[in-house]
DNA sequence: CGAAAATGGTTGACACGTTAACTAATTTGC
DNA sequence: GCAAATTAGTTAACGTGTCAACCATTTTCG
């Protein structure tokens, strides 16, 4: 039986490597990898949205986001409007130049999903990503517990 | 077939998540997880070792980890001493006072390590873990050749 | 032998995440 | 209908990692 602890280095050392990674390929468009994550999944899910839902799918916590957000509104990649339907959110949307890089990051992220899945079969990656699921959830409900 | 995202999302939770559990344990002792990652190390892997081979075998850079052995120092838990045979090196080694909560620490750890594999088989599991050093071992190589 | 390269460790600057505490707006429920 | 609770977002403090640049010591090899 393989070691337990191999998951906490194969999770660390996969993380890292393909944040480098993107970081590699981001830097000519001057972005980092973390503009790229939400850059991306705008791109990928319509173009706008309201900053809270990037909060939820993406997994990361408010303030990360809205720190990111703001480098990515300085850069003129976004712009924040407020929901005029609630006050207190805000609509997060894709500039016309950030239109103009969009394939270039799809190209990034598909490059890195690629080499990470070469020689994997779609079968064993089924297999694979729904155990990663179970021991994920596994330690967000112990997790929850102790906070609780 | 599932979304190769997922596996991103996986894992930043769970690490996020099990660092989370291992903080709240080992609070009570005055413990991070980071401090804990290297105790634990040295209790299982014999006592005392270089400095070095840490940074190899927990695969943390050598910046974090001479941090967090200086804080472990400042608590009284390692010592560091000048390798006679190589003015460069430090041994590390743990102290009677780390002895002490050996135990109570590889609890902590074994915890995180039976609620991670809850419901999942020995077989399901090693499959898991070769998948995933192959991934890694994909992304290694590639963002090898990006540094080169 | 001695200069150049390699190795072990530290320091500084920074990336990127977290929690806690806060403001402002909205929703809930007596 | 309004006080209390909830929700969206920000700011501050800090945890934990990275890389780059630097000291000391070996080690290598012309």
């Amino acid at each position: 039986m393989a070691e337990i602890k191999e998951i906490w280095l194969h999770a660390h050392n996969m993380i890292r490597s393909a944040r480098q990674i993107i970081n590699n390929n981001l830097r000519p468009l001057g972005l980092s990898s973390a503009e790229g994550n939400i850059l991306l999944h705008l791109f990928t899910q319509g173009q706008e949205m309201a900053q809270e839902l990037l909060v939820e799918q993406l997994d990361v916590s408010k303030p990360a986001i809205s720190r990111t957000l703001n480098s990515l509104e300085a850069k003129g990649y976004v712009s924040r409007q407020r929901d005029p339907e609630d006050g207190r959110a805000h609509r997060v949307q894709l500039t016309e130049k950030a239109q103009q890089i969009g394939p270039a990051i799809e190209r990034v992220y598909n490059h890195v999903y690629s080499v990470a899945t070469k020689d994997i079969s779609m079968e064993e990656f089924d297999n694979f990503i729904n155990l990663f699921a179970r021991m994920s959830e596994n330690l967000t409900t112990e997790q929850a517990k102790g906070a609780g």
